[in-house]
DNA sequence: TTCCAGGGGTAGA
DNA sequence: TCTACCCATGGA
């Protein structure tokens, strides 16, 4: 079956997806032949589904073509799960224009940004998101795409027609595994119980983390509710608000440090309010002009 | 062996 | 609000 969604222009999709480190955690994967992005994802209804995402431009607009595959044929309400799901992951529903008119002031991001990009991929669901952050933590990034790779491998629902690809687990899924799964199996080290806690909680109703996706509470106030959740300090909470769609806050890491030092201090060890300062002016789009700065 | 990687929680000040 | 210390894991 295959379903389709038209964007606006200006949209790169190729460079928007690959821009994300995300295209590397499982159970995406970038099909460089088909110029696809291949995904496994659990519907609405507990079907998995296998779906290549691919792009075609026209002279107006850019259509992105959905080939689903799944063991059975899917209603109406699970194409419109998977159309939303797509929609959500590319972030079609967020509006750039106001920072592609910044950039018309700064030639190096206009020039490397006018094809349209800067809608960073992200997962069809909050609760993969966080726990995908939560693996990024002071790690490096090899351990991080290992970590993933091993919770969908192992507590994923799998694909029926090919039962090696899998869905990322749901909450429930992740709840119910037991400890010796978590240290023996799945090596997330002292960032485990971070995980199963976060899908207890989710599974007995004490946290509504999907319904931050649609939260219009001010950036502040929502961080404050991303860093409630145990695993989450200040890097992941903004990682999280640019996953959200806020761009007003930088998630400092060691890949920061060292651009901002490289970039800008001659390579010499740089303070978080050095940091700050060298973006503040961007105000509301600081982590894109930070993302795309190189 | 030690250090540290796309940090965060906790206790104590 | 700030600091010191601890936290698994694996590669350099």
């Amino acid at each position: 079956m295959i379903l389709e969604l038209s964007v606006a222009k200006p949209y790169d999709f190729a460079q928007s997806v690959c821009d994300h480190g995300w295209v590397q955690l499982a159970p995406c994967y970038w099909d460089k032949e088909r110029q696809a992005l291949r995904h496994v994802q659990c519907l609405g209804t507990g079907k998995v589904a296998l779906l290549h995402i691919s792009a075609e431009n026209t002279a107006d607009v850019v259509t992105l073509r959905i080939e689903v595959e799944a063991d059975t044929p899917l209603t109406t309400a699970e194409q419109d799960d998977v159309r939303q799901n797509v929609h959500w992951m590319l972030k079609l529903d967020e509006d750039f224009s106001a920072f592609y008119e910044r950039i018309h002031q700064h030639p190096p991001l206009q020039e490397r940004m006018s094809s349209g990009r800067g809608r960073l991929l992200r997962s069809p669901t909050l609760f993969e998101d966080v726990v995908k952050t939560i693996t990024t933590t002071n790690t490096t990034w090899r351990q991080t795409i290992g970590m993933v790779e091993r919770i969908v491998n192992t507590l994923g629902e799998p694909y029926p027609a090919n039962p090696e690809l899998r869905a990322f687990p749901t909450p429930q899924q992740v709840a119910a595994a037991d400890d010796a799964v978590f240290t023996g199996v799945l090596k997330l080290g002292y960032r485990g119980p971070y995980v199963q806690q976060l899908a207890r909680e989710i599974v007995t109703g004490e946290r509504d983390l999907e319904s931050l996706k649609h939260s219009d509470l001010p950036p502040q106030e929502l961080r404050k509710e991303l860093k409630q959740i145990k695993g989450v300090g200040d890097y992941a909470a903004n990682t999280l608000l640019m996953i959200l769609g806020r761009y007003g806050e930088l998630a400092v890491d060691s890949e920061v440090r060292s651009l901002v030092s490289r970039l800008y201090f001659n390579g010499e060890a740089v303070t978080e309010a050095q940091i700050q300062d060298t973006y503040r002016h961007w105000d509301e789009w600081k982590y894109l002009a930070y993302w795309f700065d190189a």
